[in-house]
DNA sequence: TTGTAAGCGTTATCAT
DNA sequence: ATGATAACGCTTACAA
């Protein structure tokens, strides 16, 4: 059933029907009523949207492509909250939400790409195939990321991190401070790394700007940030995460770190639950800091400090962006230091 | 730049082109070759989706109809989950993740629905009007509901609250059981419930499923089951879920229920989470029966007790229908009891 | 191996 | 107010 045969059945012309549907200004409201009478009766579901985005050049979809596979993003706190912002602003303007994801087959992406009308990059550079592959003139946003030429969100990292380890080190100094990143070098590597490890370059991701920010803490407080014993893990996940953490912890009293700076809550709230399984004593034997001020951090004792980064505002901000409700430049969003009880 | 353009611009048929793109075999691989080096080079990015989604009549687009909020489903754990199960599958599958709620407007689902090659319904029964709308033989799974004329995907719902809740009966025997409904009663409340409340229908809500699950425990205990008080909560979450939990507990000692069962961990964690801070004993003076089985509730002391469901083998089950990779009849999974310490 | 041509179901621009 | 008609960009018999 399709509109030109609803247009036959009823002896009108298929403009006529197309304008029942899309433009009821355009055509007597006696006779509209008529045809959407007939529509129903016929079982005419209204304009195929396959026909109607080709003919239009638009889809109502927007596209969302996340660094990760949607099986983490999905999962993650961080991400689904971003996702989540953006699905708000998609829905109150009568758009929908495409997830595509960069790990997946690059002809995937490539085939629903056209499709879209428009481009959220969420979280990693893709790659240049990839993004060579993206319709020419699309309307892209990138997030956590900058790529010339479209605008991007951003979060001002480097000083959230440099603020808040600050604060931890002025006001309880401690001797064997640590950093635990998050998939910050160049090939994969799950545990200790050493100063001389080649990491990913500032552009493609923003653990180098969370990094930086520690450094410079700790070389206020007189630490050779170069000498800061740092681990390296590759997925923000529990089962990752924690034998890298274990490792840290089996270290002796006196060598184990007694401050850890972490790139994200969830890797935090893994050596939380890690040392004290252990029956460390948070903060007194371990402190904590993290990253990102997700809910499963402030819903438990003792709370997590940390530096709350509004993962939803991200994802409005980007959507409003690429609907063109907001203007097409680059943002930098602000955080707020969360004091919590891992790290006084 | 269209494949007709490039046909031109290389003094081939438009046929030719298209088959450099989707069947190698059928031409020539030198001229294949010459075809792909000058596509690129002209910036042809390959065939259009909308257009090919036109002619082929597919769009390798799945589509799913959340019944929450798109907000809401990304951040709850149990749907992010089942979502994270339908996305995997997808993946593997090359087909992509379009996410509806039947909260949206109308016209946006109608108008995206006969974009994607199948539909998968989670959660609740959409409104038939919407229902109607989708397109006339899409394939359709279910999943939590049922839908005459297409499979779906369930849990045992009903046993399993019947287990968990006989069983806390039975070891540890308790004078005041109370029950904490989510989303049952068929007008909008937020609070205690009268036994004569008007509850939904039971095929369309799995609450109730789960409620006669607790009943027929508390019957076997000697509880008349409509005695037992109830309460109900409107949406899973903290903010909504704390002011009926604090009415519960704001109960003096001896009146306040020492038994909650609930349709949820989310709930359950919120009453916890509450308890706790009033410096209620847990299992002690109250013990608290979850659902679902999420990380939170295990990554925690005390641990809830509680049944997990599988939602992500939920829906890789309903992609693998979907996609006819899987007989597409219905399916009851199989949940697990969960032995945490809110109810030894 | 390659080309021709007929749609796929709409919408938009003209006429009438 | 309504109708003809030409795209939109592609796929696929079928013909050469």
């Amino acid at each position: 059933m399709t509109l030109k045969d609803l247009a036959r059945e009823l002896g009108v012309s298929t403009a006529t029907v197309s304008n029942a549907f899309n433009r009821p200004d355009q055509l007597s409201p006696k006779l509209r009523e008529r045809i959407l009478a007939e529509a129903k009766r016929l079982g005419y579901r209204g304009p195929d949207a396959k026909a109607r985005s080709l003919r239009t050049g638009r889809s109502r979809i927007i596209a969302v492509i996340l660094a990760e596979s949607l099986t983490y993003s999905l999962n993650d706190a961080v991400s689904s909250e971003f996702l989540s912002g953006v699905a708000e602003v998609l829905d109150t303007q009568g758009h929908t939400l495409l997830l595509l994801s960069a790990r997946q087959a690059k002809c995937q992406i490539v085939d629903s790409a056209s499709m879209a009308d428009g481009f959220i990059v969420y979280g990693l550079m893709p790659s240049d195939e990839l993004f060579d592959s993206l319709p020419l003139n699309a309307s892209l946003v990138a997030v956590d990321f900058n790529v010339s030429g479209h605008p991007s969100v951003h979060v001002n990292n480097e000083p959230a991190c440099f603020e808040i380890a600050d604060r931890a080190l002025t006001i309880s100094p401690r001797q064997r401070p640590a950093i635990i990143n998050l998939r910050l070098t160049r090939e994969p590597c799950n545990g200790r790394i050493d100063p001389d490890y080649a990491l990913l370059p500032p552009e493609r991701t923003i653990t180098r700007s969370r990094l930086s920010g520690y450094h410079r803490a700790l070389a206020k407080h007189g630490f050779a940030a170069e000498r800061v014993p740092m681990w390296n893990v590759e997925e923000n996940t529990f089962e990752v995460c924690a034998p890298v953490i274990e490792e840290i912890l089996d270290q002796p009293d006196g060598e184990r770190p007694d401050l850890l700076l972490c790139m994200s809550d969830r890797t935090a709230l893994t050596a939380l639950t890690l040392a004290e399984r252990r029956g460390l004593r948070i903060p007194e034997d371990i402190s904590l800091i993290g990253f990102d001020g997700i809910a499963e951090g402030q819903f438990r004792a003792p709370r997590l400090t940390t530096v709350r980064q509004e993962s939803g505002e991200k994802g409005r901000l980007a959507a409003r962006m690429i609907l063109g409700l907001e203007p097409a430049h680059s943002r930098l969003l602000d955080t707020q230091l969360i004091p919590g009880e891992t790290c006084p």
